[in-house]
DNA sequence: TGGTGTGAACAACTTCACAGCG
DNA sequence: CGCTGTGAAGTTGTTCACACCA
């Protein structure tokens, strides 16, 4: 790939492209212009073919963009053409709505592995077939079923210490869920998924547009 | 200072500032300075004083802020000095999850009504004792119980198709788990939670910088 | 002709550096 | 003296406008 640096919203922006590039390809279009495709994610057409421009030329001039190709190319460049392990530690609601949930297969991510540290979850059989383990044996599972990202799911309070753990085993990516900031060495990734934050978003422009 | 615009980049750090408020006054910390507090969310200690200085002055010169004072203040600023009233569509596992967790509650957060369209669910009864009502009763029942902000957790083919009832219901604020951007009318707020957009940023760096 | 690819203009956001004040 | 508050500088990201090409 190329060695511009680039913006972290445009990659995810790549991912909303695929998503609508997804759903175009079940409804059978085959081509799609840089206008249509914002206008259906809610971006500057230039935007996208800027986004675009740092990874190559995917589009024909006068013409537009193939969605199937399209849809290939940026999930090559997202790294998802390969499936990604997951395993999530912290099986409260949430973490067990998580590793049901159909989009995570859908994009191509797998939960492999499920840790706890309360003893009375150890037992309990999850939809998948997976059984939940001690946070503490999170080392030899990851090795076993090739864990690469953990997911937290756990309470604030405990989020800083599971991190430790995982990277200590060894995981260099991780998907916040806990409604705080974690610590980690620059050679682990950390991505943050906080909905109260984005409701607070909403409530901000609520109240000031009023 | 009042009445500029303020970056939503600086409403989202406004919210995890918040966090680590609350967790600061649950150890007992009573007054911090935009250095420690800038280290415990990761961010630059400049960019916490310019965030804060849109809308006023909260610190003390040469000592720091008063933690308790200044999370209130940022909550007052956010809208959070209410309760705010959840309606959610699309009672899946995500769905059900979201209502039993307890971080919306932590924040101000209350959930008043929850909507399907799969009448085999509307018998079931939710964990905090609410009833799931069909999508197409959401105008009666979102003035019954005075719901303000709609979360929508339906695939993303119904995405927008909820959205639409929602916004003609007179909704004027929604939270969308599904992975599409939905399209809504200007006095319409949306925000988005799509948590495989934001794995789909992990692998990104995991496979660039190998 | 019509839509992509892209340098250049513009806009937004972040960080610096220090004045100002308790 | 130390930490906040803030103009100015620096950096990053977005949009425009048009050259270019199937």
């Amino acid at each position: 790939m190329k060695f511009a640096k680039i913006p972290p919203a445009t990659i995810g922006r790549l991912s909303v492209y695929t998503r609508h590039l997804q759903e175009l390809t079940r409804q059978g279009v085959e081509i799609i212009s840089s206008e249509k495709l914002a206008s259906l994610c809610s971006v500057n057409p230039a935007q996208i073919r800027k986004d675009l421009a740092y990874f190559g030329e995917f589009g024909v001039r006068g013409v537009g963009y193939y969605v199937k190709d399209l849809l290939f190319e940026i999930r090559k460049i997202l790294g998802l053409n390969k499936e990604w392990n997951l395993g999530i530690v912290g099986m409260g609601n949430l973490g067990t709505a998580l590793i049901g949930h159909e989009n995570f297969l859908k994009q191509g991510y797998r939960f492999v592995a499920a840790f706890d540290n309360d003893p009375t979850k150890f037992a309990r059989a999850l939809p998948n077939g997976l059984k939940v383990f001690d946070i503490k044996e999170v080392k030899r599972i990851k090795d076993e079923v090739g864990m690469e990202i953990g997911v937290i799911t756990t309470p604030a309070s405990r989020a800083q210490e599971v991190a430790n753990r995982l990277v200590e085993a060894g995981i260099r990516g991780i998907l916040n869920f806990a409604p705080v900031r974690i610590h980690v060495p620059a050679n682990c990734e950390v991505e943050y998924v906080d909905f109260t934050i984005r409701l607070d978003s909403l409530t901000y422009r609520l109240s000031v547009e009023d």
